[in-house]
DNA sequence: GAGCACTGC
């Protein structure tokens, strides 16, 4: 398995025996150099030049709105205090003469509520027929040529634009923001009986507002047990209502809502909607049946600034449709707007500009932008005059030297502590030293209460950190991850304590791994931990470091894109007709070497054929919503030399719901109360049979036992699940895509448990072999394993039912690098299974 | 003997 690269050359790829050219898709070198990922962002240290910032005075009389607010008139008030109020006309007016704007706003300036509510209504949103030219496909999707060599193509007549769309990196900030959206309009989004079943990560949605669907607690949810028919309700889409700006035609519109959303296993979006919130990945996903985003008349892309992977290609496609010929849709237009909620204004720009205007040096003219406050209360910093050696006894003294020093409430409400650490162990032990050292105090001293407060925690347990403290003369403290920076906010906090750290997973494309490991934060990481502080009142916010360790931080934190294995994102382009993957514009560029690797495992999956373009398996992997290794895992599952889909589903699912179902057990006689149920789901076979057995185990639990069976095998409710609903959207899209017979399944509650053999559990990681051959490991004479690629010692990690356990093959589904090098989700295999399974 | 945070028709 050994991959050689000509020297001379990037234009051939050898694997083993086997050459895949490179020729049409690498053939560019990026323009940016990718040695190394740092100079790659080399403009974080470019100043905005203050000319740029458009300084608009807030002298109402002179922008007072010149369109009346429309829609639930209880909510005026509250709408018109945003600070983005006033720059309705501004930002109409941008709107109607070009095509993208970048709209800078801190958090609660009300960007992403109010602008789509500016322009749904502007003479360039009305949907339109109009008559294209469509390239001739033929059945694998490749270009039919005319004679001559051009592409075939015919003209058609489509609708183009109409409505509005909102991108969110998380499904909760998705549907809360629609939800808001849809009442301040008037046509609120029924959500009640509405049973997904499961709920967002923290009791507290993105700007503070319940989430929902789901009732608290780990319990399970008998009535949410029956989870939604998949595609029932996103049937709207397309029925977008002619507009011709008549009165009566709008009213009709209130009638039928304005506003949807789409989310993963959740879609509600009414005919006539207008402005519709989704997440980054829904539309990426409707890219792959639309390039052009016909149904589209505006996109805004918002928080393009945490720079999820999926945001990156999202804007690598925009940036083509702004830029392009828009012939695909008419000649229409395709309006962007980009909010983001810190300047990295130029970058931005330039980005979205035409590579044309780069060239003429007039770079960013097309592209217009506007920054607009917040509503923040001031955050006084204080940091530690010299370093820390230890991080703990650090956070100790300034915890109580708040907590002595500080009231305890204010006009403003509460004054409450909230602590950011690096991780679950950490948390655990700063909380012990609190309690111990709060004991010790004088009586007279208020008391205090530490909550932890981090993402493998139950949801009875996050949700107590959300809760008021109900003891008079008490402080509440909490202690967080990472997760109090974007995904939740704690109410009461007014005194940050930030440790400056936080941890990041990195991949590592030479050893094909990745490693999560503390690493020092970004500037505008430790600026928005700082935020948190002034949500509800004036704040402190005490940095465990040096105002010199602070300068020596790097201006932004890494994005995803060169942090993850970008085999799914090489994927994701090559599925929507990008063969030159290496010219696909991005804003930040993966190393090379990291494109190469993705290349070649690629084409070992059998995604990319010899010619680097995608096949025919490929199409068929991205149709489902897993990465690529798991798309292979199900295609060789629905084989019938390993015929064993339904059950490679079941384990998918169980895997894919976030973190483990297994909840970890932190003291030892609960430990050993749920050992004895744990064990019976075990298998000799390892982690995979386990997680297949769990799941037929599970359902073939009557409803009403469902709750007792995960609460005495401790398995997390919520993602058990998640896991039900990718089971069943699994399944459908088997059979969509003719994998599976829809007559040959059994409704669950007739299928009695009856564990699966020997023989089809060896089926069965064959299968998965087929997706993870280069995720194996043989056990060495010093009884270690070594990994068959790249001959790394690996360690099976503890929370594997095969740790301590010597086989001779092991096949992992993960690859972390902690303490030690891990590999997780392990199964026993033989080592000439390996072989058989990279034989096509 | 160990677990930052998100997400997908």
């Amino acid at each position: 398995m050994s991959r050689k690269r000509k020297a001379e050359s990037g234009e051939v790829l050898k694997i083993g025996n086997k050459t895949i050219s490179l020729e049409g898709y690498l053939t560019k070198k990026p323009k940016t150099a990718t040695s190394t990922p740092s100079t790659s962002t080399s403009d974080n240290n470019t100043p905005v030049p203050s000319t740029e910032n458009e300084t608009i005075t807030k002298d109402p009389r002179e922008f007072k709105p010149s369109r009346p607010l429309t829609g639930d008139p209880s909510l005026f008030a509250t709408r018109r205090a945003l600070p983005l109020y006033l720059y309705q006309d501004r930002i109409r007016s941008i709107l109607s003469k070009k095509d993208v704007l970048v709209l800078v706003g801190e958090t609660g300036s009300g960007k992403s509520t109010q602008v789509p509510q500016f322009l749904y209504q502007e003479r360039w949103c009305q949907r339109r027929r109009v008559k294209v030219k469509t390239k001739v496909l033929d059945k694998e999707g490749n270009e039919v040529l005319e004679e001559g060599g051009k592409a075939k193509t015919r003209e058609e007549t489509v609708n183009v634009g109409g409505v509005i769309a909102i991108t969110q990196p998380r499904r909760v900030a998705a549907t809360t923001l629609a939800g808001r959206v849809a009442k301040e309009c008037g046509t609120p989004l029924d959500t009640s009986g509405r049973g997904t079943g499961f709920k967002g990560r923290g009791p507290k949605g993105k700007d503070g507002k319940g989430s929902k669907g789901g009732k608290e607690g780990e319990e399970w949810d008998e009535e949410n047990d029956v989870v939604e028919e998949m595609g029932k309700n996103n049937g709207g889409d397309e029925e977008v209502i002619e507009e011709n700006g008549n009165e009566k035609k709008d009213r009709k519109d209130q009638e039928k809502g304005l506003v949807g959303y789409s989310v993963r296993f959740d879609h509600r979006v009414p005919p006539g909607t207008k402005i519709k919130y989704v997440t980054e990945g829904m539309l990426l996903q409707e890219l792959l049946r639309d390039p052009h985003l016909r149904q589209y008349s505006a996109i805004i892309v918002d928080e393009i600034h945490e720079r999820s992977v999926d945001v990156d290609l999202l804007s690598g496609f925009l940036k083509q449709i702004v830029t392009g010929d828009k012939a695909g849709r008419g000649g229409i237009p395709l309006k962007v707007v980009v909010m983001s909620a810190t300047a990295q204004v130029e970058r931005i720009k330039k980005f979205f500009s035409s590579d044309d205007s780069l060239k003429k040096g007039t770079s960013g003219e097309e592209v217009e932008y506007l920054e607009i406050e917040g509503r923040q209360f001031p955050v006084e910093v204080i940091y530690e005059p010299k370093p820390v050696p230890d991080i703990q006894e650090a956070l100790l003294k300034t915890v109580f030297k708040i907590h002595t020093q500080e009231p305890l409430s204010d006009k403003h409400g509460k004054k409450d502590i909230l602590c950011f650490l690096t991780g679950q162990e950490e948390i655990e032990a700063a909380q012990r030293l609190i309690e111990e050292f709060a004991e010790t105090l004088d009586p007279k001293v208020p008391k205090v209460k530490v909550f932890p407060l981090f993402g493998q925690l139950s949801m009875e347990a996050q949700h107590e950190a959300f809760q008021p403290i109900k003891h008079p003369f008490t402080r509440k403290i909490v202690l967080a991850t990472n997760i109090a920076e974007t995904s939740v906010t704690v109410p009461g906090v007014r005194y940050v304590v930030d440790c400056g750290k936080a941890k990041v997973k990195q991949y590592r494309p030479r050893l094909g791994m990745e490693s999560l490991l503390a690493k020092p934060i970004s500037k505008s990481s430790a600026i928005q931990r700082t935020g948190r502080a002034g949500r509800e009142g004036p704040g402190k916010c005490f940095r465990l470091y040096t105002a010199d360790t602070f300068a020596t931080l790097p201006k932004t934190d890494l994005p995803e894109i060169l942090r993850t294995d970008v085999l799914g994102a090489v994927l994701t382009m090559k599925a929507r007709g990008i063969d030159d993957v290496l010219s696909f514009p991005l804003m930040d560029r993966p190393e090379l070497e990291a494109v190469e690797n993705a290349l070649v495992h690629l084409h070992v999956l059998g995604a990319l054929g010899d010619d680097g373009r995608i096949t025919d398996t490929g199409r068929k992997m991205v149709l489902f919503p897993v990465t690529a290794p798991y798309a292979r895992v199900l295609l060789a599952a629905a084989d019938p030399r390993y015929d064993c889909l339904l059950e490679a589903i079941d384990i998918i699912s169980c895997i894919t719901a976030g973190d483990d179902i297994f909840m970890q057990v932190r003291s030892e006689e609960d430990k050993e109360a749920v050992d004895v149920y744990r064990k019976e789901l075990q298998r000799r076979e390892g982690d995979l049979i386990t997680y297949l057995n769990t799941m037929q185990r599970f359902v073939s639990t009557p409803s009403a036992d469902r709750g007792t069976f995960c609460k005495q095998r401790r398995i997390n409710v919520r993602n058990m699940r998640q896991a039900l609903n990718i089971r069943k959207q699994l399944r459908s899209l088997s059979v969509k895509n003719k994998m599976l017979d829809a007559e040959s399944l059994m409704p669950d509650a007739e299928v009695t448990y009856q564990p699966v053999s020997p023989e089809t559990a060896e089926r069965i990681l064959k299968a998965f072999l087929k997706g993870f051959a280069m995720k194996t490991a043989v056990l060495a004479p010093d009884a270690s394993y070594v990994t068959a690629h790249g001959k790394h010692v690996v360690a099976i990690h503890p929370s594997s039912s095969l740790h301590g356990v010597k086989r001779e093959a092991i096949m992992f589904l993960e690859h972390v690098y902690t303490q030690k090098n891990y590999a997780k989700k392990v199964s026993a295999i033989q080592a000439g299974w390996i072989a058989e399974a990279l034989a096509a």
